[in-house]
DNA sequence: ATCAAGAATGAATATTCATTCATTCTGGGT
DNA sequence: ACCCAGAATGAATGAATATTCATTCTTGAT
Protein backbone atom coordinates (compact mmCIF):
# COMPACT_ATOMS: atom_id res chain seq x y z
CA UNK A 1 0.00 0.00 0.00
CA UNK A 2 1.61 3.49 -0.86
CA UNK A 3 -0.25 6.73 0.10
CA UNK A 4 0.13 10.36 -1.87
CA UNK A 5 3.50 10.70 -1.65
CA UNK A 6 4.09 7.18 -3.03
CA UNK A 7 6.33 6.15 0.06
CA UNK A 8 5.27 2.86 1.82
CA UNK A 9 2.74 2.73 4.95
CA UNK A 10 2.56 0.54 7.53
CA UNK A 11 -0.29 -2.18 6.68
CA UNK A 12 -2.82 -1.55 9.38
CA UNK A 13 -2.18 1.43 12.25
CA UNK A 14 -4.81 0.76 14.16
CA UNK A 15 -4.94 -3.18 14.18
CA UNK A 16 -1.60 -3.38 16.11
CA UNK A 17 1.06 -1.34 14.96
CA UNK A 18 3.92 -3.83 13.90
CA UNK A 19 6.51 -2.03 15.25
CA UNK A 20 8.91 -4.17 17.39
CA UNK A 21 9.27 -2.81 20.97
CA UNK A 22 11.61 -3.30 23.35
CA UNK A 23 10.51 -3.66 26.98
CA UNK A 24 12.15 -4.74 30.25
CA UNK A 25 11.76 -8.41 31.32
CA UNK A 26 9.63 -7.94 34.10
CA UNK A 27 6.75 -5.88 32.18
CA UNK A 28 6.79 -8.77 29.28
CA UNK A 29 6.80 -11.69 31.99
CA UNK A 30 3.69 -9.63 33.34
CA UNK A 31 2.06 -9.35 30.50
CA UNK A 32 2.63 -13.36 29.27
CA UNK A 33 1.28 -14.01 32.62
CA UNK A 34 -2.01 -11.54 31.59
CA UNK A 35 -2.25 -13.70 28.40
CA UNK A 36 -1.79 -16.71 30.08
CA UNK A 37 -4.91 -16.18 32.12
CA UNK A 38 -6.97 -15.11 29.03
CA UNK A 39 -6.51 -17.98 27.59
CA UNK A 40 -7.06 -20.37 30.29
CA UNK A 41 -10.05 -18.98 31.23
CA UNK A 42 -11.53 -18.92 27.43
CA UNK A 43 -10.27 -22.04 26.02
CA UNK A 44 -9.43 -24.08 29.14
CA UNK A 45 -6.01 -25.63 30.68
CA UNK A 46 -5.94 -28.02 28.15
CA UNK A 47 -6.34 -26.35 24.91
CA UNK A 48 -3.89 -23.82 25.64
CA UNK A 49 -1.20 -23.39 23.26
CA UNK A 50 1.98 -21.17 23.21
CA UNK A 51 0.80 -20.00 19.53
CA UNK A 52 -2.23 -18.51 21.16
CA UNK A 53 -0.52 -16.86 24.35
CA UNK A 54 1.75 -15.06 21.84
CA UNK A 55 -0.71 -13.89 20.33
CA UNK A 56 -2.80 -13.00 22.59
CA UNK A 57 -0.24 -11.11 23.88
CA UNK A 58 0.78 -9.53 20.74
CA UNK A 59 3.94 -11.19 20.71
CA UNK A 60 6.19 -13.80 18.87
CA UNK A 61 6.02 -16.94 19.59
CA UNK A 62 9.82 -17.49 20.28
CA UNK A 63 9.72 -14.84 23.29
CA UNK A 64 8.23 -17.15 25.91
CA UNK A 65 10.73 -19.29 25.77
CA UNK A 66 13.06 -16.23 26.00
CA UNK A 67 11.52 -15.15 29.41
CA UNK A 68 10.06 -18.69 30.69
CA UNK A 69 12.37 -21.66 30.07
CA UNK A 70 9.04 -23.59 28.84
CA UNK A 71 5.77 -23.27 28.48
CA UNK A 72 5.60 -25.71 31.48
CA UNK A 73 7.37 -23.42 33.86
CA UNK A 74 4.69 -20.28 32.29
CA UNK A 75 2.03 -22.11 33.69
CA UNK A 76 3.69 -22.73 37.27
CA UNK A 77 4.44 -19.28 37.02
CA UNK A 78 0.65 -18.43 35.92
CA UNK A 79 -0.79 -20.29 38.91
CA UNK A 80 2.01 -18.38 41.78
CA UNK A 81 1.05 -15.22 40.53
CA UNK A 82 -2.95 -15.79 40.39
CA UNK A 83 -2.22 -17.71 44.02
CA UNK A 84 -0.61 -15.08 45.52
CA UNK A 85 -2.61 -12.51 44.37
CA UNK A 86 -5.82 -14.13 45.86
CA UNK A 87 -4.25 -15.07 48.79
CA UNK A 88 -2.29 -11.82 49.50
CA UNK A 89 -5.79 -10.10 48.97
CA UNK A 90 -7.21 -12.19 51.85
CA UNK A 91 -3.61 -11.77 53.77
CA UNK A 92 -3.98 -7.81 53.96
CA UNK A 93 -7.67 -7.72 54.83
CA UNK A 94 -7.12 -9.96 57.94
CA UNK A 95 -4.08 -8.36 59.07
CA UNK A 96 -6.34 -5.33 58.84
CA UNK A 97 -4.87 -2.73 60.69
CA UNK A 98 -7.26 0.02 59.04
CA UNK A 99 -10.75 -1.61 59.77
CA UNK A 100 -10.39 -2.03 63.79
CA UNK A 101 -13.70 -3.43 64.33
CA UNK A 102 -13.54 -6.98 64.18
CA UNK A 103 -17.18 -7.46 62.57
CA UNK A 104 -16.08 -5.17 59.75
CA UNK A 105 -12.98 -6.93 58.94
CA UNK A 106 -14.98 -10.05 58.46
CA UNK A 107 -17.16 -8.10 56.63
CA UNK A 108 -14.78 -6.49 54.45
CA UNK A 109 -12.77 -10.26 53.92
CA UNK A 110 -16.92 -11.75 52.84
CA UNK A 111 -16.87 -8.32 50.22
CA UNK A 112 -12.94 -9.60 48.71
CA UNK A 113 -13.77 -13.44 48.47
CA UNK A 114 -17.28 -13.26 46.55
CA UNK A 115 -16.68 -9.45 45.51
CA UNK A 116 -16.10 -7.82 41.93
CA UNK A 117 -12.68 -8.90 41.50
CA UNK A 118 -12.32 -12.22 42.19
CA UNK A 119 -15.53 -14.02 41.06
CA UNK A 120 -14.85 -12.72 37.74
CA UNK A 121 -15.24 -16.08 35.66
CA UNK A 122 -12.03 -15.38 34.26
CA UNK A 123 -9.87 -15.60 37.64
CA UNK A 124 -12.43 -18.41 38.87
CA UNK A 125 -11.66 -20.38 35.87
CA UNK A 126 -8.03 -20.32 36.41
CA UNK A 127 -8.43 -21.59 39.61
CA UNK A 128 -9.96 -24.11 38.72
CA UNK A 129 -8.27 -25.41 36.25
CA UNK A 130 -5.19 -26.00 38.02
CA UNK A 131 -6.80 -27.28 40.70
CA UNK A 132 -8.10 -29.90 38.19
CA UNK A 133 -4.60 -30.96 37.57
CA UNK A 134 -3.18 -30.75 40.99
CA UNK A 135 -3.99 -34.20 41.63
CA UNK A 136 -1.79 -35.58 39.12
CA UNK A 137 1.08 -32.73 39.57
CA UNK A 138 3.11 -32.28 42.84
CA UNK A 139 4.15 -28.72 41.82
CA UNK A 140 0.96 -27.15 41.76
CA UNK A 141 -0.24 -28.67 44.76
CA UNK A 142 3.30 -26.96 46.70
CA UNK A 143 2.65 -23.70 44.98
CA UNK A 144 -1.16 -23.36 46.54
CA UNK A 145 -0.17 -25.16 49.78
CA UNK A 146 2.24 -22.62 50.33
CA UNK A 147 -0.02 -19.69 50.12
CA UNK A 148 -3.14 -21.48 51.53
CA UNK A 149 -1.51 -22.76 54.67
CA UNK A 150 -0.39 -18.81 55.56
CA UNK A 151 -3.70 -17.87 54.97
CA UNK A 152 -5.62 -20.13 56.77
CA UNK A 153 -3.31 -19.62 59.95
CA UNK A 154 -4.53 -15.97 59.68
CA UNK A 155 -7.92 -16.69 59.15
CA UNK A 156 -7.75 -19.07 62.74
CA UNK A 157 -6.54 -15.74 64.05
CA UNK A 158 -9.48 -13.78 63.33
CA UNK A 159 -11.39 -16.13 64.52
CA UNK A 160 -9.88 -16.64 67.40
CA UNK A 161 -9.90 -12.73 68.64
CA UNK A 162 -13.94 -13.09 67.57
CA UNK A 163 -14.43 -15.77 69.42
CA UNK A 164 -12.84 -14.44 72.48
CA UNK A 165 -14.49 -10.84 71.86
CA UNK A 166 -18.07 -12.47 71.69
CA UNK A 167 -17.30 -15.11 74.09
CA UNK A 168 -18.75 -17.43 71.68
CA UNK A 169 -18.98 -20.80 73.71
CA UNK A 170 -18.14 -24.67 72.27
CA UNK A 171 -16.69 -23.19 68.95
CA UNK A 172 -13.31 -24.32 67.78
CA UNK A 173 -11.67 -21.54 66.13
CA UNK A 174 -9.72 -23.55 63.70
CA UNK A 175 -12.98 -25.86 62.58
CA UNK A 176 -14.65 -23.27 62.13
CA UNK A 177 -12.16 -21.39 59.60
CA UNK A 178 -11.95 -25.07 57.79
CA UNK A 179 -15.64 -24.53 57.19
CA UNK A 180 -15.26 -21.35 56.24
CA UNK A 181 -12.58 -21.54 53.37
CA UNK A 182 -14.08 -25.02 52.41
CA UNK A 183 -17.12 -23.37 51.78
CA UNK A 184 -16.00 -20.15 49.72
CA UNK A 185 -14.33 -22.31 47.47
CA UNK A 186 -17.55 -24.81 47.36
CA UNK A 187 -19.08 -21.27 46.10
CA UNK A 188 -16.80 -20.46 43.85
CA UNK A 189 -17.33 -23.68 41.86
CA UNK A 190 -20.88 -23.43 41.82
CA UNK A 191 -20.65 -19.81 40.28
CA UNK A 192 -18.28 -21.08 37.65
CA UNK A 193 -19.96 -24.41 36.68
CA UNK A 194 -23.98 -23.96 37.73
CA UNK A 195 -24.08 -19.78 37.44
CA UNK A 196 -27.77 -20.43 36.36
CA UNK A 197 -28.78 -22.33 39.37
CA UNK A 198 -26.44 -19.63 42.10
CA UNK A 199 -26.45 -15.99 41.97
CA UNK A 200 -23.52 -14.27 43.24
CA UNK A 201 -25.94 -12.24 45.07
CA UNK A 202 -27.28 -15.79 46.67
CA UNK A 203 -23.70 -16.84 46.92
CA UNK A 204 -22.95 -13.92 49.61
CA UNK A 205 -25.66 -14.52 51.09
CA UNK A 206 -24.91 -17.99 52.19
CA UNK A 207 -22.05 -17.43 53.54
CA UNK A 208 -22.72 -14.27 55.56
CA UNK A 209 -25.35 -17.14 56.77
CA UNK A 210 -22.76 -19.17 57.95
CA UNK A 211 -20.58 -16.81 59.39
CA UNK A 212 -24.24 -15.33 61.55
CA UNK A 213 -25.04 -18.65 62.74
CA UNK A 214 -21.11 -18.86 63.82
CA UNK A 215 -20.93 -15.26 65.01
CA UNK A 216 -24.26 -13.85 65.92
CA UNK A 217 -23.17 -10.39 67.59
CA UNK A 218 -20.39 -9.91 65.05
CA UNK A 219 -23.04 -10.44 61.99
CA UNK A 220 -26.12 -8.59 61.22
CA UNK B 1 8.06 -70.28 18.80
CA UNK B 2 6.89 -73.17 18.71
CA UNK B 3 6.41 -76.26 21.08
CA UNK B 4 7.56 -79.58 20.57
CA UNK B 5 4.52 -81.08 18.52
CA UNK B 6 5.42 -78.17 16.25
CA UNK B 7 2.57 -75.99 16.72
CA UNK B 8 2.53 -72.24 17.23
CA UNK B 9 2.43 -71.29 20.70
CA UNK B 10 0.92 -68.21 22.41
CA UNK B 11 4.13 -65.49 22.98
CA UNK B 12 3.64 -64.50 27.12
CA UNK B 13 1.20 -66.11 29.21
CA UNK B 14 1.50 -64.23 31.63
CA UNK B 15 2.26 -60.73 30.80
CA UNK B 16 -1.24 -60.51 29.17
CA UNK B 17 -2.13 -62.88 26.73
CA UNK B 18 -2.33 -61.54 23.11
CA UNK B 19 -5.45 -63.31 22.61
CA UNK B 20 -7.88 -61.01 20.69
CA UNK B 21 -11.66 -61.26 22.84
CA UNK B 22 -14.86 -60.43 21.15
CA UNK B 23 -16.79 -58.64 24.00
CA UNK B 24 -20.27 -56.46 23.62
CA UNK B 25 -19.81 -53.24 22.78
CA UNK B 26 -21.79 -52.14 26.54
CA UNK B 27 -18.78 -53.96 28.27
CA UNK B 28 -15.80 -52.59 25.90
CA UNK B 29 -17.47 -49.20 26.47
CA UNK B 30 -17.27 -49.40 30.40
CA UNK B 31 -13.75 -50.82 30.49
CA UNK B 32 -12.83 -47.77 28.41
CA UNK B 33 -14.32 -45.25 30.57
CA UNK B 34 -12.91 -46.31 33.65
CA UNK B 35 -9.57 -46.88 32.20
CA UNK B 36 -10.02 -42.76 31.32
CA UNK B 37 -10.92 -42.10 34.75
CA UNK B 38 -7.51 -43.88 36.51
CA UNK B 39 -5.27 -42.63 33.57
CA UNK B 40 -7.26 -38.85 34.44
CA UNK B 41 -6.23 -39.38 38.06
CA UNK B 42 -2.67 -40.48 37.00
CA UNK B 43 -1.77 -38.05 34.82
CA UNK B 44 -4.40 -35.16 34.74
CA UNK B 45 -6.97 -34.49 32.04
CA UNK B 46 -4.48 -32.35 30.16
CA UNK B 47 -2.15 -35.40 29.67
CA UNK B 48 -4.67 -38.12 28.74
CA UNK B 49 -3.98 -39.27 25.31
CA UNK B 50 -6.06 -42.06 23.38
CA UNK B 51 -2.90 -44.33 23.46
CA UNK B 52 -2.60 -44.40 27.12
CA UNK B 53 -5.78 -45.06 27.60
CA UNK B 54 -6.14 -47.66 25.10
CA UNK B 55 -3.09 -49.34 26.74
CA UNK B 56 -4.51 -49.11 30.18
CA UNK B 57 -7.49 -50.92 28.96
CA UNK B 58 -5.63 -53.66 27.50
CA UNK B 59 -6.98 -53.16 24.00
CA UNK B 60 -5.42 -51.29 20.80
CA UNK B 61 -5.89 -47.60 19.60
CA UNK B 62 -8.55 -48.10 17.14
CA UNK B 63 -11.07 -49.84 19.40
CA UNK B 64 -11.94 -46.74 21.62
CA UNK B 65 -12.56 -44.72 18.31
CA UNK B 66 -14.65 -47.99 17.16
CA UNK B 67 -17.40 -47.17 20.65
CA UNK B 68 -17.36 -43.48 21.00
CA UNK B 69 -16.89 -41.34 17.77
CA UNK B 70 -13.58 -39.82 18.72
CA UNK B 71 -11.58 -38.64 22.15
CA UNK B 72 -13.58 -35.38 23.03
CA UNK B 73 -17.03 -37.77 23.01
CA UNK B 74 -14.95 -40.64 24.92
CA UNK B 75 -14.01 -37.47 28.02
CA UNK B 76 -17.90 -36.52 27.73
CA UNK B 77 -19.30 -39.75 28.07
CA UNK B 78 -16.64 -40.38 31.07
CA UNK B 79 -17.93 -36.75 33.16
CA UNK B 80 -21.54 -38.15 32.25
CA UNK B 81 -20.77 -41.56 33.55
CA UNK B 82 -18.54 -40.32 36.44
CA UNK B 83 -21.84 -37.86 37.31
CA UNK B 84 -24.28 -39.78 37.68
CA UNK B 85 -22.66 -42.15 39.39
CA UNK B 86 -22.12 -39.61 42.09
CA UNK B 87 -25.19 -38.09 42.51
CA UNK B 88 -27.45 -41.22 41.59
CA UNK B 89 -25.56 -42.66 44.69
CA UNK B 90 -26.57 -39.18 46.78
CA UNK B 91 -30.20 -39.49 45.30
CA UNK B 92 -30.92 -42.90 46.32
CA UNK B 93 -29.58 -41.98 49.76
CA UNK B 94 -31.81 -38.92 50.32
CA UNK B 95 -34.99 -40.50 48.53
CA UNK B 96 -33.92 -43.47 51.08
CA UNK B 97 -37.07 -45.31 51.46
CA UNK B 98 -35.26 -47.85 54.03
CA UNK B 99 -33.99 -45.34 56.15
CA UNK B 100 -37.19 -43.68 58.16
CA UNK B 101 -35.02 -41.49 60.64
CA UNK B 102 -34.48 -38.34 59.34
CA UNK B 103 -31.31 -37.58 61.30
CA UNK B 104 -29.94 -40.98 59.99
CA UNK B 105 -30.82 -40.31 56.68
CA UNK B 106 -28.44 -37.51 56.79
CA UNK B 107 -25.81 -39.48 58.46
CA UNK B 108 -25.75 -41.78 55.76
CA UNK B 109 -25.98 -38.67 53.06
CA UNK B 110 -22.69 -37.57 54.93
CA UNK B 111 -21.21 -40.87 54.96
CA UNK B 112 -21.26 -41.11 51.51
CA UNK B 113 -19.79 -37.90 50.77
CA UNK B 114 -17.10 -38.31 52.62
CA UNK B 115 -16.90 -41.59 52.93
CA UNK B 116 -14.13 -44.45 51.69
CA UNK B 117 -15.94 -44.45 47.72
CA UNK B 118 -16.36 -40.91 46.85
CA UNK B 119 -13.45 -39.42 48.51
CA UNK B 120 -10.81 -41.61 46.56
CA UNK B 121 -7.92 -39.88 44.77
CA UNK B 122 -8.90 -41.02 41.55
CA UNK B 123 -12.66 -39.93 41.80
CA UNK B 124 -11.91 -36.67 43.30
CA UNK B 125 -9.42 -36.10 40.32
CA UNK B 126 -11.98 -36.59 38.06
CA UNK B 127 -14.38 -33.80 39.25
CA UNK B 128 -11.95 -31.53 39.54
CA UNK B 129 -10.27 -31.90 36.49
CA UNK B 130 -13.92 -31.49 34.39
CA UNK B 131 -14.84 -28.41 36.76
CA UNK B 132 -11.69 -26.74 35.66
CA UNK B 133 -12.37 -26.76 32.04
CA UNK B 134 -16.02 -26.61 32.36
CA UNK B 135 -15.50 -22.54 32.10
CA UNK B 136 -14.49 -22.92 28.83
CA UNK B 137 -16.68 -25.92 27.63
CA UNK B 138 -20.17 -25.54 27.96
CA UNK B 139 -20.86 -29.15 27.39
CA UNK B 140 -19.16 -30.16 30.70
CA UNK B 141 -21.01 -27.38 32.56
CA UNK B 142 -24.63 -28.84 30.46
CA UNK B 143 -23.71 -32.54 31.88
CA UNK B 144 -23.49 -31.59 35.61
CA UNK B 145 -25.58 -29.03 35.89
CA UNK B 146 -28.26 -31.39 34.56
CA UNK B 147 -27.57 -34.12 37.48
CA UNK B 148 -26.89 -31.58 40.18
CA UNK B 149 -30.28 -29.86 39.65
CA UNK B 150 -32.17 -32.90 40.38
CA UNK B 151 -29.53 -33.62 43.33
CA UNK B 152 -29.80 -29.90 44.80
CA UNK B 153 -33.57 -30.37 44.49
CA UNK B 154 -33.64 -33.66 47.24
CA UNK B 155 -31.54 -32.16 49.57
CA UNK B 156 -33.68 -29.04 49.87
CA UNK B 157 -36.61 -31.54 49.98
CA UNK B 158 -34.84 -33.25 52.82
CA UNK B 159 -34.10 -30.38 54.52
CA UNK B 160 -37.58 -28.65 54.56
CA UNK B 161 -38.68 -32.66 56.18
CA UNK B 162 -36.28 -31.91 58.81
CA UNK B 163 -37.06 -28.24 59.61
CA UNK B 164 -40.45 -29.13 60.08
CA UNK B 165 -40.22 -31.98 61.98
CA UNK B 166 -37.83 -30.14 64.58
CA UNK B 167 -39.36 -27.10 64.25
CA UNK B 168 -36.89 -25.39 63.25
CA UNK B 169 -37.09 -21.39 63.05
CA UNK B 170 -35.71 -18.62 60.80
CA UNK B 171 -34.06 -21.20 58.65
CA UNK B 172 -33.98 -20.74 55.41
CA UNK B 173 -34.29 -24.87 53.62
CA UNK B 174 -33.25 -23.81 49.87
CA UNK B 175 -30.00 -21.34 51.27
CA UNK B 176 -28.92 -23.88 53.90
CA UNK B 177 -28.88 -26.87 50.74
CA UNK B 178 -26.91 -24.38 48.92
CA UNK B 179 -24.46 -24.28 51.57
CA UNK B 180 -24.29 -27.90 52.12
CA UNK B 181 -23.59 -28.83 49.19
CA UNK B 182 -20.71 -25.63 48.59
CA UNK B 183 -19.50 -26.93 51.85
CA UNK B 184 -19.09 -30.37 50.83
CA UNK B 185 -17.55 -29.64 47.41
CA UNK B 186 -15.17 -27.60 49.21
CA UNK B 187 -14.18 -30.21 51.81
CA UNK B 188 -13.63 -32.43 48.76
CA UNK B 189 -10.89 -30.02 47.14
CA UNK B 190 -9.67 -29.43 50.18
CA UNK B 191 -9.09 -33.65 50.46
CA UNK B 192 -8.05 -33.03 46.57
CA UNK B 193 -5.39 -30.30 47.01
CA UNK B 194 -4.08 -29.82 50.43
CA UNK B 195 -4.37 -33.26 51.70
CA UNK B 196 -1.68 -33.00 54.15
CA UNK B 197 -3.58 -30.20 55.41
CA UNK B 198 -7.00 -31.38 56.13
CA UNK B 199 -7.66 -35.07 56.59
CA UNK B 200 -10.99 -37.09 55.69
CA UNK B 201 -11.24 -37.25 59.72
CA UNK B 202 -11.45 -33.52 60.20
CA UNK B 203 -13.35 -32.86 56.69
CA UNK B 204 -15.96 -35.30 58.08
CA UNK B 205 -15.87 -33.30 61.73
CA UNK B 206 -16.34 -29.68 59.93
CA UNK B 207 -19.76 -31.05 57.64
CA UNK B 208 -21.06 -32.54 60.77
CA UNK B 209 -20.78 -29.30 62.65
CA UNK B 210 -22.30 -27.36 59.90
CA UNK B 211 -25.39 -30.00 60.37
CA UNK B 212 -25.44 -29.98 64.10
CA UNK B 213 -25.13 -25.96 63.97
CA UNK B 214 -28.08 -25.98 61.97
CA UNK B 215 -30.14 -29.05 62.67
CA UNK B 216 -29.07 -29.26 66.59
CA UNK B 217 -32.01 -32.05 67.61
CA UNK B 218 -31.34 -34.12 64.99
CA UNK B 219 -27.43 -34.80 64.80
CA UNK B 220 -25.96 -36.04 67.42
C1' DA C 1 -17.07 -77.81 8.47
C1' DT C 2 -18.15 -73.53 6.55
C1' DC C 3 -19.49 -68.91 6.53
C1' DA C 4 -20.75 -64.24 7.43
C1' DA C 5 -21.15 -60.40 10.62
C1' DG C 6 -18.91 -57.50 12.87
C1' DA C 7 -15.36 -56.85 16.70
C1' DA C 8 -10.52 -55.82 17.09
C1' DT C 9 -6.06 -54.56 15.45
C1' DG C 10 -2.16 -51.33 14.57
C1' DA C 11 0.61 -49.34 10.79
C1' DA C 12 0.09 -45.23 8.24
C1' DT C 13 -1.42 -40.40 7.76
C1' DA C 14 -2.02 -35.78 8.52
C1' DT C 15 -2.10 -32.38 11.84
C1' DT C 16 -0.74 -29.78 15.70
C1' DC C 17 2.50 -28.08 18.78
C1' DA C 18 6.74 -26.87 21.77
C1' DT C 19 11.11 -25.54 21.15
C1' DT C 20 15.22 -23.84 18.67
C1' DC C 21 18.18 -20.49 16.71
C1' DA C 22 19.97 -17.70 12.86
C1' DT C 23 18.72 -13.28 11.88
C1' DT C 24 16.82 -8.63 12.57
C1' DC C 25 15.97 -4.76 15.09
C1' DT C 26 16.14 -1.14 19.01
C1' DG C 27 17.80 2.30 21.93
C1' DG C 28 21.09 3.96 25.13
C1' DG C 29 25.94 4.97 25.50
C1' DT C 30 30.03 7.07 23.40
C1' DA D 1 26.91 9.27 13.80
C1' DC D 2 28.09 4.99 15.14
C1' DC D 3 28.02 0.85 17.80
C1' DC D 4 26.58 -3.15 20.13
C1' DA D 5 24.21 -5.72 23.96
C1' DG D 6 20.60 -8.02 24.20
C1' DA D 7 15.50 -7.99 23.14
C1' DA D 8 12.45 -9.77 19.66
C1' DT D 9 11.20 -12.35 15.65
C1' DG D 10 9.25 -16.37 13.10
C1' DA D 11 10.55 -20.03 9.79
C1' DA D 12 12.16 -24.53 10.47
C1' DT D 13 12.46 -28.88 13.07
C1' DG D 14 11.19 -32.87 15.22
C1' DA D 15 8.25 -35.11 18.43
C1' DA D 16 3.60 -36.28 19.78
C1' DT D 17 -1.04 -37.33 18.81
C1' DA D 18 -5.94 -38.18 16.95
C1' DT D 19 -8.00 -40.55 13.54
C1' DT D 20 -8.48 -43.72 9.60
C1' DC D 21 -9.07 -48.06 7.40
C1' DA D 22 -7.37 -52.28 5.14
C1' DT D 23 -6.72 -56.44 7.23
C1' DT D 24 -7.20 -60.17 10.68
C1' DC D 25 -9.59 -62.72 13.84
C1' DT D 26 -13.69 -64.70 16.68
C1' DT D 27 -17.99 -66.50 17.35
C1' DG D 28 -22.37 -68.30 16.69
C1' DA D 29 -25.49 -69.88 13.18
C1' DT D 30 -26.26 -73.08 9.53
Amino acid sequence: MTDASGAVTEALPEAGSKRRQIRPKAERRQQLIDATIRCIAQHGLSAVTMQMVTREAGLSVGIANLHFKSKDNLLKETLRFVAEEYHGGQIEIMEGGDILDLGERLDALLDFQLGRGVTQRQKMSVWFAYYGEAGARPVYQKIVSTVDRLAAQKLEALFIQIIREGNYRGVDARELATGYSALIDGLHLGLLVTPRELSKRRARAVARDFLRRAFPQHIR
